[in-house]
DNA sequence: GGTCATAAGTAGGATAACTAGCTATCATTG
DNA sequence: CAATGATAGCTAGTTATCCTACTTATGACC
């Protein structure tokens, strides 16, 4: 399946490529961090972040590394030349499939306003 | 699998309702209402349309009634009380839900400026 | 007759996100 | 000391969505 095919799903990607652009951050830090900054909203189960992460390393757009610290072993995610890339164009098609959903949205008459 | 966790995809719903806010139409006629209203972007497969109006009318969100145009059949939807009131709330969540994903993107650094 | 736009579908597959479970370490608290 | 909770990671299996590809049929146009 093409990625241009996929517009209307796969923002999760983008999330988690956000939430590394500040700088490497292990999985249950970049859960932390997404709770934090979409409260409740993004406050995802383990088993939607890990496997999102283990996608996007397999594509080449984040690069994990193992270490311990404090004797718990974390693997530590960093946004890859790719990925840099790919947040940049997520970023662009983003805003132009959330302003396109907004116009849509907004054109059609509030009946239970 | 229950609807409020559902927030990261779902979207096309949300546009059919909307438009179908404007008054009933037939399934080609919302493909081509939305191809016009979201250019390219939402330039949407038969196979992607029909089914999802069949799935929106058996939630009890649509109604579809059978009619005849110039020799072809048409099925024309409409929107319920319950589709009004889904379409409602579907608009406030995706405002939350944009919002949100807007802040995330924005507040993380751009390295391809 | 052939092709295109209109109009409606189905079958099947790919995949994303979720639920539910598991292992393990460290700190805190009873 | 034992139990619990936070931290840290993982997998298996389910469900639902969206897609591709295909079929059927009419009317218009060349």
């Amino acid at each position: 399946m093409r990625a241009e095919a996929q517009i209307l799903k796969g923002h999760l990607d983008t999330l988690l490529l956000a939430t590394l652009a500040d700088g490497p951050r292990h999985g249950y830090a970049v859960k932390e961090a997404l709770r934090e900054a979409g409260g409740a909203r993004f406050d995802l189960p383990t088993g939607t972040i890990y496997p999102a992460l283990r996608r996007l390393e397999s594509a080449g757009l984040l690069e994990g590394t193992w270490s311990v610290v404090g004797g718990r072993r974390r693997r530590t995610y960093a946004l890859t030349a790719a990925g840099r890339r790919r947040l940049s164009s997520d970023r662009a098609s983003w805003q132009d499939f959330a302003s396109a959903v907004t116009a849509i949205l907004e054109s059609a008459p509030c009946p239970a306003t």
